[in-house]
RNA sequence: GGCCCUAUCGUCUAACGGUUAGGACGUAAGCUUUUCAAGCUUAAAAUCCGGGUUCGAUUCCCGGUAGGGUCACCA
C-alpha cells in the first residue's frame, strides 16, 4: 500500500483557532496511526490578509499541542510552480483569460468547467455527488502571478502526493470544484474525510462571534496540552469504550477514522476543564512542581507538604493563579489574619468556653509526638472532640489554625504547618479570644 | 433561495435489527472526619415527526420537519 501523506493547510490570516487544531490533530493521529507523513503547509496565497504574527502563533500552537510535521512549505513561496501548472491549463483548453467587466481588474483566470456530475467517497459519510454546472466558469486564478485557492490547494495536494484530504465539513462544497481541476490537471484523486464542524452555544460554526479563544490562550489559562488534544479528539470523535481519559499515544493508538461522527459538536468548555483535572491527577509531584512554579517561584516547605490539597482544589493552573491571588491559601502564609469573632462556632457562641476548649486542644496537641501526620492528628484529638461536640471543636481549631471561615479541616492543617506554626496560631487564638472578651 | 450535509438525555456520546437505550460533563439530593474542596452513592434527563421494509427498528428505505454548511477576483 502506498504511503499515507496528508495535509495540516491553516490560512495564516488568524490565530490558530480551535477547530483548525481539532483537524490538525485527526490528520496527525491518521498519519501516525499508519506511519505517514504530516506536511504542514501555510496557504497564505492571500498576501494581503497573511502575515507572518499569524503564521507563527499557529506554529507554536501546534507545537504546544505536540502535533509535529514532516515537511513544511508556503504557498506564496510556490508562484512558479502555480504558474507552470495554469499555463498548462490553459494551453490544454482548460482554463482561459477571461475578460471581467465586474470586480476589481479587467482580466482574471477562469477554469471552463465541463459541466459534469461529480461523485466522491467520504470516507466518514460515504457517497456525495454534485453537478456542477452551477459551480459555473470559475475563477482560479487574478492573474498568472497569482493563484487562488482551488488552483494552489489542487496543485498542492498532487505535488506533495496527499492521499488523504482530512477537513472540516465547510470544504465539502469546495470538493468538486478541486476534482474538477484535479481531472482537467491529470492529478490523482486524493481519499476525502469531512469532519463534523465544532458549533458555538446556538449550533452555528464556531467562530469569533461565540467569543471562541485561540489555542495559545488555553495555554496562558494554565490548560494542559494533552488535556486538550484529549477534549478536542472527542469532538466528533470516541474509540467507544468507557474510558476518555486518553494520552496523544493512545489516540493515536486507538484513533479510528470510520468512527468519526456525521453531526456537529457543540463546544463545552465545562467538559474541557474536566479533561484537564483528570490529566491533573495523573501528573506526578515532581510534573507538578515544574508547572508550579512560574506561580509559585519560592516553595517554602509548608508549600510543599501543602502541594496535594492545593491540586485538589483547582482544575488548571489559572485556578492555581487565582486561588493564591484570591486569598483562598492564605493559611500557608507566614501571617494570618481574621477577626477574633469567627473562632466562636455558631451554635455555640461563647468567648470563655471557646478559649477554655482551644487550651484543652493546645495542651492535648503539645503532649504528641511531632511531626504529626493528618490522621494521627484526628487521633489525638478526636476523643476530645466527641466528649465536648465535634463541631465545638473542630471549628475554632480550624480558624485558628487557617484564619478562614473555610479552608481543609484541622488535622490536614496540622500536617501541613506543622508544629511550630501551628502551635503559635492556636496561641494568637488564644490571645485574640482574651482581647476580645 | 439553489446545492450539499446532519438529526440519541441540556451537552459530548455508546448501542453497526432483538439492551430495563449504556457512559461522561453539567444539574439535584444524600453520605463521610458536622466549614469548604475532593471523594463516594443515588436521582432527574434522550432515540425529531410520519410512512414503509421486517417477526422485530435508535439502527435500513422514503417523505416531512428542524438545524447547519456553502454559494468571492477569501481560504
Amino acid at each position: 500500500m502506498k504511503e499515507v501523506v496528508v495535509r495540516i493547510p491553516p490560512s495564516p490570516t488568524g490565530n490558530l483557532h480551535i477547530g483548525t487544531a481539532r483537524t490538525a490533530l485527526f490528520n496527525f493521529l491518521f498519519a501516525k496511526q499508519n506511519n505517514g507523513k504530516v506536511i504542514l503547509r501555510m496557504e497564505d496565497t492571500d498576501k494581503e490578509r497573511s502575515t507572518k504574527e499569524f503564521e507563527e502563533d499557529i506554529k507554536i500552537g501546534l507545537e504546544w499541542l505536540s502535533i509535529t510535521h514532516d515537511e513544511f512549505y508556503r504557498q506564496s513561496e510556490r508562484d512558479e510552480i502555480y504558474k507552470k501548472h495554469l499555463q498548462d491549463l490553459i494551453n490544454s483548453g482548460n482554463a482561459y483569460i477571461s475578460k471581467e467587466t465586474e470586480g476589481d481588474r479587467d482580466e482574471v483566470i477562469r477554469f471552463k468547467n465541463p459541466n459534469k456530475e461529480i461523485k466522491f467517497n467520504d470516507l466518514a459519510r460515504g457517497e456525495i455527488s454534485f453537478d456542477t454546472t452551477e459551480l459555473g466558469n470559475f475563477v482560479i486564478a487574478k492573474s498568472i502571478e497569482e493563484p487562488l485557492y482551488h488552483l494552489a490547494v489542487v496543485v498542492d495536494d498532487f505535488l506533495m502526493g496527499i492521499t488523504h484530504v482530512i477537513r472540516g465539513e465547510d470544504g465539502i462544497s469546495n470538493t468538486p470544484r478541486q476534482i474538477l481541476i484535479q481531472e482537467a490537471l491529470g492529478a490523482p484523486r486524493p481519499i476525502y474525510v469531512h469532519l463534523p464542524l465544532i458549533l458555538g452555544p446556538d449550533r452555528s460554526k464556531l467562530s469569533k462571534r461565540h467569543g471562541a479563544k485561540g489555542v495559545m490562550e488555553y495555554k496562558k489559562e494554565g490548560y494542559l496540552p494533552e488535556a486538550f488534544l484529549n477534549f478536542l479528539a472527542f469532538l466528533g470523535w470516541n474509540p467507544g469504550g468507557e474510558n476518555e481519559i486518553f494520552t496523544l499515544d493512545e489516540l493515536t493508538e486507538s484513533f479510528d477514522i470510520e468512527k468519526i461522527q456525521k453531526g456537529g459538536a457543540i463546544y463545552n468548555e465545562e467538559k474541557l476543564r474536566w479533561f484537564n483535572r483528570e490529566h491533573l491527577k495523573k501528573m506526578t509531584l515532581e510534573e507538578k512542581k515544574e508547572y508550579i512554579k512560574p506561580i509559585l517561584p519560592q516553595l517554602d516547605e509548608v508549600h510543599e507538604r501543602a502541594l496535594p490539597i492545593i491540586f485538589e482544589r483547582i482544575e488548571t493552573f489559572g485556578d492555581l493563579a487565582e486561588a493564591f491571588k484570591e486569598g483562598e491559601f492564605s493559611y500557608l502564609n507566614d501571617e494570618i489574619e481574621y477577626d477574633a469573632r469567627l473562632l466562636l462556632w455558631k451554635k455555640d457562641p461563647d468567648v470563655s468556653t471557646t478559649s477554655k476548649r482551644l487550651e484543652n486542644v493546645k495542651e492535648i496537641l503539645e503532649k504528641e509526638t511531632w511531626p504529626m501526620n493528618a490522621v494521627v492528628a484526628r487521633e489525638s484529638v478526636w476523643k476530645y472532640a466527641e466528649e465536648e461536640g465535634k463541631g465545638e471543636i473542630l471549628w475554632p481549631l480550624r480558624v485558628a489554625l487557617s484564619g478562614k471561615e473555610r479552608s481543609p479541616d484541622p488535622f490536614v492543617l496540622i500536617e501541613i504547618l506543622g508544629k511550630d506554626i501551628s502551635m503559635k496560631r492556636i496561641g494568637d487564638a488564644l490571645t485574640k479570644l482574651k482581647g476580645n472578651d
